[in-house]
DNA sequence: TACTAATATTAGCTACAGCTAATATTAGGT
DNA sequence: ACCTAATATTAGCTGTAGCTAATATTAGTA
């Protein structure tokens, strides 16, 4: 599954932005999603599924709860994707952001 | 339409790679995708046309061909995006980076 | 002005993503 | 042991995204 699947979904992306703040429980994240969607809890934990599935992200059990992060790397992968395009809007990449954006891909390879 | 809902989609994304190496032809485009992906001139033709209509591409007639480059604003949406999640990747920005992408985020709001 | 090449458009079909309603599971409290 | 709260799962429905086949458009060419 390609990480731009995943994303292809305004739910799941509500969802994505809110682990973003931090973590959150499962009931929050519907809370929320329901007040913004109007779709039912139901819907909402199949959404949490996908993304846990797809490694956007992790849950951890605290006592009848499930607490929710974010997993960043199958984002990193939508910011590799990037890299192809970053030169029309960076038309000249100085020294200081090449150097920065070489300490970022020897990241990548590392990891 | 989100920037996201239109690269949910495979044959889509594979243009937007191919137009990011340079300016090609519908015909370029066709031949490469459908030899990808087995689909009609049509069908990428289809494609050609919601990228367009997005904001992703844009077109230029050069005799009877149509000649399609990228167009960068809706791709910097998502790099945009990104921004909220790059902090855990990037546990500690140092000087430099922060340096870059303040000028970034000011170029962004100029633009 | 007929013909061809390149591309776009339209109508109609179909698979499937995302939903609901109902039910199952699991942990904790009394 | 029973009940409730929190969450997950399943079966089944439905709208629509993306396709094909056919046709239209547009520009160049003999």
């Amino acid at each position: 599954m390609h990480a731009f699947d995943i994303l292809g979904d305004p739910v799941r992306r509500r969802i994505l932005e809110l682990l973003a703040t931090g973590e959150h429980s499962s009931g929050d994240v519907v809370a929320v999603v329901q007040r913004e969607f109007g779709i039912t809890q139901s819907a909402v934990s199949q959404q949490l599924r996908i993304l846990r599935d797809a490694g956007f992200a992790s849950v951890r059990a605290d006592g009848t709860r499930r607490i929710y992060a974010v997993e960043p790397g199958r984002l990193r992968e939508v910011d590799d994707w990037l890299d192809r395009f970053r030169a029309l809007w960076l038309p000249r990449l100085d020294a200081l952001a090449t150097e920065v954006a070489r300490g970022k891909r020897k990241r990548r390879h590392q990891n």
